[in-house]
DNA sequence: CCTTACGTTAACGTTAACGTCAATTTATTT
DNA sequence: AAATAAATTGACGTTAACGTTAACGTAAGG
């Protein structure tokens, strides 16, 4: 049971697969969100480590701060098969869910904004070409009737 | 033409509005997001600050920088009309909607992780609760046949 | 006139999230 | 063994986005 092959890391290897500094790396690490293991005095990271690595970097992502992200880890490590454990993860849940949600709206909104300003532009635009084509109607024209 | 009965706010009033301090509504203004008027040396702030400050906070609920959000508001006010300026909005908005875009989808991920969590919570409260009820089913029994 | 509420500028403080050395150690290659 | 590459631990610097405090102005109400 339990025997995934699991590969490790390097600092550096996770540094250049996710495109951040080893620096930000041990930042997540002191601040709790990664637990290297050692092999002497260098940092061995395991396939967990790389999973919550893009975790973290998702959160960012979406305007998280270390300590929100720490609080979701927590959360989800915490869960120890408790009644009352369950219901407080649930309830926690419940509440990112609705960040989630209204984020996402937010990001519905500002695409629809975008749409419009596209729109208009696009428009804008046209009216320009079309002023250009009537400029050189005389070649265009020719074109067109052969 | 253009007459649009547009109300006038104090920065007391934008600052209950929006829930921000006013500090934060004279930072925005010191960063150019803002450009309200003035009373002698009171600000007053137009329809249009009151429109662009919502937008500053949805920015930010999305991650944004007061300059990335500043970025949007020039490239949106830079609109003259002109051919190379237009060519160079729509750039500029498209790769706004990417970032959108994938944001959306970091969102989306997150949402079914989420999901996945929640799921495996209820199901191992659950078990629990059937625990429980065997556990008293004596009385529970009765009202069932009952 | 005095108080109260609201607003102003200016300046310093703070926190988060890193960047940037510097000095040293360890591992690998030649 | 010597050089090179990759890591390590401090420690200090930096930027963004405000918070906080001080010292003062202004307008309204009692």
């Amino acid at each position: 049971m339990g025997s995934k092959e699991s590969r490790n890391y390097s600092i550096g290897e996770l540094s250049s697969e996710f495109a951040v500094t080893s620096r930000a790396i041990r930042l997540y690490e002191e601040s709790e969100l990664l637990k290297p293991g050692r092999e002497g005095t260098r940092r061995i990271y395991s396939e967990r480590d790389f999973v919550r690595l893009r975790l973290i970097l998702r959160g960012k992502r979406l305007g998280w701060s270390l300590a929100e992200i720490k609080e979701i880890f927590d959360l989800y490590d915490s869960n120890n098969g408790e009644e009352t454990q369950l219901t407080r993860l649930l309830e926690k849940l419940d509440g990112r869910r609705e960040v989630l949600e209204s984020q996402k709206q937010d990001i519905e909104s500002s695409l629809e904004d975008l749409e419009r300003i596209v729109t208009n532009a696009q428009l804008a635009l046209d009216k320009l070409d079309v002023s250009k084509e009537r400029a050189t109607s005389s070649r265009t024209s020719i074109n067109k009737k052969a």
